[in-house]
RNA sequence: GCCGGAGUGGCGGAAUUGGCAGACGCGACGGAUUCAAAAUCCGUUUCCCGUUCAGGGAGUGUGGGUUCGAGUCCCACCUCCGGUACCA
């Protein structure tokens, strides 16, 4: 690049590496990022903290995609911003390390996970590093290392050992409730469920209970517990798979058939806090959308459970409504395809029952996964089992069908069907001509094609014991609860989409389970002394091909089958020559993420997950926070699974004493995706960047007209940007500085390479305002211009306003606005470059120390303190104002700055201009609105 | 379908929450510098009419409304993006 007529001190490329390189050594070396823990000799207790946590990555071999940075970019600006302020910053950086794609390279190549997670890892964490972020590195994680996974353990070993006391709502530890039961303040009733204490005939006594009852009985209620759960096994890929990964009964991976079986696998008791995780949200400041898909997904609704005896047997149905005031136009029912019920329909086929029908609609069900059955949508199928019961209102006789439309995961696996109010029911109706009966009268005006789903008046709704006729939906509803209540035909009921949470894999890149199993199928756990449990070595990653699942830890015979003593569990509860089998699933990819915001606080304490004093101090409430950490910022996509999984274990946490606030984030932000340019022919086909004539707009190849749209970035459309070759062509400040120009951070925006070059220039500018290019030395001027000072008033007044809200385009925009201004001016003394590259320092923190220490100033514009402004200079002593005849601007006028309403007004009539305008004529009114305009209606 | 978010120049985007629409940047055009180019600097750049100047008109997805004044508020609609989807 350099020839002989290119100064020898210009900023380019070249340049901006050098000194980014030299002031990246220079801050590690003087620890200008550490955070300073309750303590430690230096901690200032006056100093206010702020934590401020980027959403850690999963290290791909692929490297850090120009994406990462933009979260990574805004949280590092607010925490150069807050040090510069004094505040006590914790602003750290890990790795969501454990997951799939290392194990699928493992399966390919035999190269151990671990040997590709933390090569990984080491590229991102140079590519991190070269950006210049002021992160923390000696509170660095990873949740693959055993100093982590051994709190994870832990964690879920709390869960194993707790329960969920509806009494207190709230986690209690499951000793507690052994010891309640022995002293029998707590008892278990009639249906095996746990009960308060209210001595009785039919109580049975915890203490006359053998061991193996309340070993089942406890288990039933421990919050991570062993459940029977369908799921999508894949025998040729050895594993279960998830919904998404299944289309059509296939896998997506490989394409090899996937059957729905039943399964015991490790659930969290998620289903608890379902009331608590919808209440809290109110207290975050998250961003709505976040907010109301956390609502969403945990989906409280509000109704009844309704009993609907059979025919012909003692046997009822129970259904859930959320429109109990419809039960008058329930006319007929229907079950899911799973529904216990069908089992005895089978097995005892009644008249009308086609035995053949019903055991194929069922069996093609079965094996068809939610997602599939949903995909059809519209097209209704279903059998009538032959079962009549009875609708407890009318007291008539309704049939019973048993459709896939009807889900067994939700409610009761059955419903009553009101064709005349429900979209769904009236399609089924429709399909197999089944009565429908109008029970809900529209408000007047209210419009609607087919069935009516609002609320409305009931009509037609009355019979021997109930008539809601003429009440209000709501008045409706309540008074059938009521009834049923009454007569035993059912109660009121709450239910909830959120379903417990499955949290076993069986996958070998995981965390392992602390427990190992006796002959007798009992768990016992290891004892937290003995943590962690090490993840074997395997020598082959490939799954076992099995109907019967089988984890691949279970490859490690030798592991698996150990002693109680070898495994770690207290020698009180088992000798420690016992035979042990262990757990041989993993934990999935989200329990490294659900609580490594503690871990950061005190990442090398050995004793505990967190220290409480330091919980308190970084997590804990203040003045102006109710605790959890002050800023999180990361992708939307994270907004249910990630971010409710990790409420769900700080509120366990909380329960048991170990952290002192109710939620883990306290102001979370969104960071917008980063889209790219794509070309589109005329057919549709998109055509890789590459292949294209930007300027033209035509495919090279055939000539063809293309249109440009914005895409994703891919691989397939190639265009994809690698943060690596933008530094090396322009440096970290530019590529920092044009992430954040491009647009409001939460905003998702198309990456534009040729507009790179617009920062860049700036910074060339702001070199060369400051710098002689040939020399390399200081140019700074004696005195002061009035026009420049006030303008950088001005200046560091809008970025101390704009960083805080992480309106970073528009601070930057604010300082190229200076910076021209202070070029036409003639420049800079010494003083105001100092303010000047202080102000720059969070945004482009290279160039700001490179400024300074060239001015000859000691320390770092890191460490530096932030400039203030004096609010005085922001204004001139004169304004201009428009002046605006109808609405319309027809003039300027000057006036003083403080000058009153009155006085602006004989100023502007008296004004030539709009004195010609008006024609002499009085004006009706003048609106004066100070500093602003001047509006008048003649 | 439902729930969010957004529609502003050739492009990315500004606009103190009702007060000069288009800040700032890219691109484009013209000029200076240069043997020439790159780089840099200066100027122009929403559109239309007028076109030396002056001036006039239209304009923030569409149509209505409130207001002295609307990109901003209200009503109806259109389009795009994200999420979700037989949840009874």
């Amino acid at each position: 690049m350099s020839t002989a007529t290119t100064p020898a001190h210009r900023y380019d490329a070249a340049l901006a590496n050098t000194i980014e390189d030299k002031w990246q050594a220079a801050w590690a070396k003087a620890k200008c990022w550490r955070a300073i823990n309750p303590g430690e000799a230096q901690f200032d207790p006056s100093a206010l903290r702020f934590f401020c946590m980027d959403m850690f990555p999963y290290p791909s071999g692929a490297g850090l995609h120009v994406g990462h940075p933009v979260g990574y970019v805004g949280s590092d600006i607010i925490s150069r911003f807050r040090r510069m302020h004094g505040d006590n910053v914790l602003h750290p950086m890990g790795w969501d390390a454990f997951g799939l794609p290392a194990e699928q390279y493992a399966i390919q190549t035999g190269v151990h996970p671990r040997t590709t997670t933390e090569s990984a890892i080491n590229t991102y964490r140079r590519q991190l590093q070269r950006f210049g972020f002021s992160y923390d590195w000696d509170r660095e994680i990873a949740t693959i290392d055993e100093s982590y996974y051994h709190w994870t353990q832990w964690i879920w070993l709390q869960a194993w050992s707790s329960w969920y006391d509806t009494t207190c709502d709230k986690a209690r530890p499951i000793d507690e409730l052994v010891r309640s039961l022995e002293s029998g303040k707590y008892c278990i009733d009639d249906s095996g469920s746990l009960a308060l204490r209210t001595p009785g005939e039919s109580d049975q006594s915890w203490n006359d209970l053998d061991a193996q009852t309340q070993r089942d009985l406890l288990d039933e209620h421990r919050l991570a517990y062993l459940g029977e759960q369908t799921v999508n096994w894949c025998p040729k890929l050895g594993t279960v798979l998830a919904n998404e990964e299944v289309i059509d009964g296939k896998s997506e991976r490989g394409g090899h058939p996937v059957v729905r079986r039943g399964l015991k696998q490790w659930m969290f008791r998620i289903t608890a806090y379902a009331q608590r995780l919808l209440d809290d949200l109110n207290g975050l400041d998250w961003p709505q959308s976040t907010r109301t898909q956390q609502a969403e997904w945990i989906g409280r609704s509000e109704g009844a459970e309704l009993y609907f005896p059979l025919a012909e047997s003692g046997d009822s149905i129970h259904v859930f409504t959320t429109r109990p005031d419809t039960i008058f136009g329930a006319t007929f029912m229907v079950l899911a395809p799973e529904h216990p019920l069908i089992d005895a329909v089978l097995a005892q086929p009644p008249s009308g029952c086609d035995v053949e029908s019903v055991r194929d609609y069922v069996e093609q069900a079965r094996n068809r996964s939610d997602v599939d059955r949903m995909a059809e949508q519209k097209d209704k199928t279903g059998v009538f089992s032959g079962l009549w019961a009875i609708n407890p209102a009318t007291g008539g006789s309704i049939p019973v069908w048993i459709a896939d439309y009807v889900l067994m995961g939700y409610g009761h696996g059955a419903i009553m069907a009101v064709p005349g109010h429900d979209d769904r029911d009236a399609a089924f109706a429709q399909r197999f001509e089944l009565p429908i009966v109008e029970v809900v009268q529209p408000p007047a005006g209210a419009e609607h094609d087919g069935c009516f789903t609002g609320t409305g008046t009931a009509i037609n709704s009355a019979s021997g014991d109930l008539s809601i006729n003429g009440m209000q939906t709501d008045e409706a509803k309540a008074a059938v609860i009521a009834w049923a209540s009454k007569g035993g035909h059912g109660r009121g009921l709450t239910t909830w989409r959120l379903r417990d949470w499955l949290f076993s894999r069986q996958r070998y890149w995981g965390e392992p389970f602390p427990i190992v199993f006796t002959r007798d199928g009992a768990a016992w756990p290891i004892s937290a002394a003995a943590l962690p449990v090490v993840l074997p070595d395997l020598s082959d990653y490939t799954p076992v091909e099995t109907d019967d699942p089988q984890p691949l830890l279970g490859k490690a015979t030798d592991w698996v089958e150990t002693t109680a003593g070898e495994a770690g569990v207290d020698p009180e509860l088992l000798p420690p020559d016992t035979p042990v089998r262990r757990e041989t699933n993993t934990m999935p990819g989200w329990a490294g993420s659900c609580w490594y915001y503690l871990r950061y606080c005190d990442p090398k304490n050995d004793k505990a997950l967190i220290d409480p004093e330091v919980e308190r101090y970084w997590l804990g409430s203040t003045e102006t926070s109710d605790g959890g950490v002050d800023l999180y910022i990361g992708g939307a996509e994270h907004a249910v699974l990630h971010l409710l999984y990790a409420r769900f274990w700080h509120k366990m946490l909380f329960d048991l004493g170990h952290v002192t606030s109710n939620e883990p984030f306290r102001t979370l932000f969104h960071q917008g995706m980063l889209t790219s340019y794509a070309w589109k022919r005329s057919d549709g086909s998109l055509v890789p960047v590459d292949e294209v004539d930007a300027d033209a707009q035509v495919e090279r190849a055939t000539g063809e007209q293309v249109e440009r749209i914005i895409a994703k970035m891919s691989k397939s459309l190639r265009n994809v940007v690698n943060p690596d070759e933008v530094i090396a062509e322009y440096g970290a400040d530019t590529f920092r500085l044009y992430e954040m120009y491009m647009g409001p951070l939460e905003a998702s925006k198309p990456w534009n390479t040729r507009d790179i070059v617009g920062v860049y220039r700036f910074l060339q500018r702001v070199w060369r305002l400051a710098m002689n290019e040939e020399s390399g030395e200081a140019v700074t001027i004696d005195a002061p211009v009035d026009e420049t000072e006030r303008a950088l008033h001005r200046m560091i007044a809008k970025v101390s306003e704009d960083i805080p809200k992480l309106a970073f385009n528009t601070a930057i925009a604010a300082m190229i606005e200076f910076v021209n201004t202070a070029t036409q001016q003639g420049g800079l003394t010494s003083d105001q470059l100092d303010r000047f590259s202080r102000v720059l320092s969070p945004f482009a923190p290279h160039i700001a120390e490179e400024l300074r220490s060239r001015l000859g100033l000691d320390g770092f514009c890191s460490t530096a303190s932030w400039p203030t402004w004096d609010d005085a200079m922001l204004q001139d002593d004169t304004l201009e104002l428009p002046v605006q005849i109808k609405g319309k601007v027809r003039g300027r006028i000057e006036v003083p700055a403080n000058a009153d309403p009155a006085t602006v007004e004989t100023i502007t009539l008296a004004d030539e201009r709009i004195a010609e305008l008006l024609n002499g004529a009085t004006p009706r009114k003048v609106i004066v609105v100070p500093g602003r305009i001047v509006n008048i209606i003649p």
